[in-house]
RNA sequence: CGGGAUGUGGCUCAGCUUGGUAGAGCGCUUGGUUCGGGACUAAGAGGUCGUGGGUCCGAAUCCCACCAUCCCGACCA
């Protein structure tokens, strides 16, 4: 490609819209431009990366026997109501009428289609397992879309779906949608970890993320074991943690005045304790009933815990007013003494004595509140967060807390959509079964962003082989220079020949500065420079981006030199890859 | 939705406190010089200062409302 026919608006400034290096370089080195918050476009140079990642994931995903299909992007609301998904993703799905007043969605994701086609098309066990994905653009009005492509509202999507007779054979899906997640983003350059995960809004039983570290955000914290490598994501992590059986005396409950003092720091100075010893009381609205949480005042609750130990759709923090209506008290002065309020205890309270807790009367706490004597010692679970240096639920190393961003998440469903949507297939004694299923996402342009976020140093980007938009850039120094510019032109048409993707600088009017700053922006693997080097020697001068070492050639051993150098780097590229295709 | 910030030529920003002719650098156009790490020079083009209202003789500047964007939280690939 010519650079004068191509599209590559660099900028020179740093974009006064992004925080995030990576974002910053999409922009910068002309990959994305923003349309509306969340939403961005394609310019040639991102498209032709975003496309190497697709064909990755189509390379490992068709290499597992997955099958290739396409969805529309739009969706009919009845599909929706069969799994009651329409009144469930509320706010976050874009909606849409036509013209006949019609109910649409744009798809956030494609559960329901998926489902509806398999019902349709799919008999018999004989046709499973069967296994079918899509790349496609999904659409969610995110509360917060941030950091470019890392959470958009429109945004390119891999979904896999799969179909099994039996739980063995789901078990035998995953395991290798989990490898190939392994190899796509290995390939892809990016070191990811699985981890244990929660399984939101999607729903089904076992989940795994596929997470990026990175300092960027808190996108997805997750805990992570230095010694048995047991890591899984904040809201799932297990809290193995339990308070020491006090040998206090138990003491008969005080009532104090507490004045204005409401916060579990305000209270703790006041009354000089520990926060530990103080009860922290969080009333909750689970799907329209309330409970109240009780967990120790330096611990925090984990929504998510706490929802999916009641199976519950929503869950919010009771508002002040329910606070006041329900407990008698204003938010900072509740308690579980005196109420009819359904508790929950976290277990980590278990043993403890003589805490304190809010009287359920403004102004006024409790102190040595005791479980059993002074409410009922019952629902007592894990609802927790779990915090760095904890025992690890697996081997008791101390933990280590992490964030990431999660750019892949592989679910096994169940029968849930099955059953919803009455999908079944007929088994080997001719009965009829729900499908088995399982969902498996990988964000294209999150994992293409990571990339970025991965690999660049302050001049730019430092793109990894196997996604680099160009293997070769080739910087004609002196555009005046007619020798420099024939040769130029003579190894482009050369090295296009040989089937290296290769970029020719041949602006006429940028100075050498800015070809060897733009190149180093967009990071296309090989730079050779045709300059001083060139008309002294009549040897071509090689940078290497990613060491930013560099060499001389002659121009006849130049085509050794890029095949050993490509081939090497992806080599690194599928390195520890023990697995052959399945 | 709660908290914080920003909105001025294409880009990055100054001007606003103390109201009075709208600025700089980069980029762009034309000519000349230059040519290995964001060149020099001369001449140009380009902005109803986010939108609406108000105060005032007069508003980019003060007041009110709204909108958009970014950052922190709840949501998620």
């Amino acid at each position: 490609m010519r650079m004068s026919n191509f599209f590559l608006p660099t900028l020179r400034e740093e974009p006064q819209d992004a925080e995030i290096e990576s974002h910053k370089l999409m922009l910068k080195a002309a990959l994305l431009r923003k349309v509306a918050a969340g939403i961005y476009s394609y310019l040639p140079l991102g498209l032709i990366a975003l496309k190497k990642v697709e064909n990755i994931i189509r390379d490992e995903m068709n290499k597992i026997g997955a099958v290739e299909l396409l969805f529309p992007a739009i969706m009919p609301k009845e599909l929706w109501e069969e799994t009651g998904r329409w009144f469930i993703y509320g706010d976050e799905m874009f909606r849409l009428k036509d013209r006949k007043s019609r109910e649409f969605c744009l798809g956030p994701t494609h559960e329901e289609a998926v489902v509806d086609l398999a019902r349709n098309e799919m008999r018999s066990y004989k046709e499973l397992p069967k296994t079918l994905y899509q790349i496609q653009t999904k659409y969610r009005d995110e509360i917060r879309p941030r950091f470019g492509l890392i959470r958009a509202r429109e945004f390119v999507m891999k979904d896999a779906y799969s179909f099994d007779a039996s739980d063995d054979s789901l078990e035998e899906t995953y395991n290798k949608i989990y490898h190939a997640y392994t190899e796509i983003f290995k390939r892809c350059g990016l070191e990811t970890i699985p981890i244990e995960a929660d399984s939101g809004a999607i729903g089904g039983k076992v989940s795994h993320e596929f997470v990026v570290e990175s300092e960027v955000g808190s996108e997805s914290d997750y805990v992570f074991c230095p010694k048995c490598h047991y890591a899984s994501n904040i809201e799932a992590a297990k809290s193995s943690i339990t308070a020491e059986e006090s040998s206090e005396d138990t003491n008969e409950l005080t009532k104090v005045e507490t004045f204005d003092f409401k916060t579990i720091e305000e209270v703790s100075q006041f009354l000089k304790v520990e926060k530990s010893k103080i009860l922290k009381s969080l009333l909750y609205k689970l799907d329209g009933e309330f409970i109240l949480a009780l967990m120790r005042g330096d611990d925090e609750l984990n929504e998510i815990k706490l929802k999916n130990l009641f199976n519950a759709k929503n869950i919010s923090q009771a508002t002040g007013e329910e606070v006041l209506k329900t407990m008698g008290a204003n938010v900072g002065a509740i308690g579980p003494v005196n109420t009819k309020v359904k508790i929950v205890l976290d277990k980590r309270i278990i043993g403890m004595k003589n805490f304190i807790t809010g009287a359920n009367a403004n102004g006024y706490h409790f102190l040595n509140v005791n479980m059993g004597r002074d409410f009922k010692e019952e629902n007592i679970y894990d609802i927790r967060n779990v915090k760095s240096g904890e025992p690890c639920p697996k081997c008791g190393t101390p933990i280590e807390l992490r964030q990431g961003i999660e750019v892949g998440h592989a679910f096994k469903l169940g029968t849930k959509y099955s059953e919803k949507m009455h999908a079944t297939f007929l088994d080997s004694e001719g009965k009829e079964q729900f499908y088995i299923m399982g969902c498996y996402g990988i964000g294209v342009g999150r994992t293409l962003q990571s990339v970025v976020e991965q690999h660049h140093d302050v001049h730019g980007i430092k793109w990894p082989v196997s996604i680099a938009p160009f293997q070769v850039e080739i910087l004609p120094l002196n555009s005046s220079d007619s020798e420099i510019n024939n040769f130029s032109e003579e190894l482009y048409l050369d090295l296009t020949n040989k089937g290296f993707d290769t970029l020719l600088d041949d602006r006429l009017d940028a100075s050498a500065g800015v070809k060897f700053n733009d190149a180093d922006l967009i990071g296309i693997p090989i730079q050779l420079i045709i300059g001083k080097t060139f008309k002294k020697d009549k040897k071509i001068e090689i940078k290497i981006r990613e060491t930013g070492e560099k060499l001389q050639l002659e121009k006849g051993s130049l085509e050794l030199f890029l095949k050993t150098y490509f081939s090497k780097e992806l080599q690194k590229l599928h390195k520890n890859n023990s697995r052959g295709a399945i």
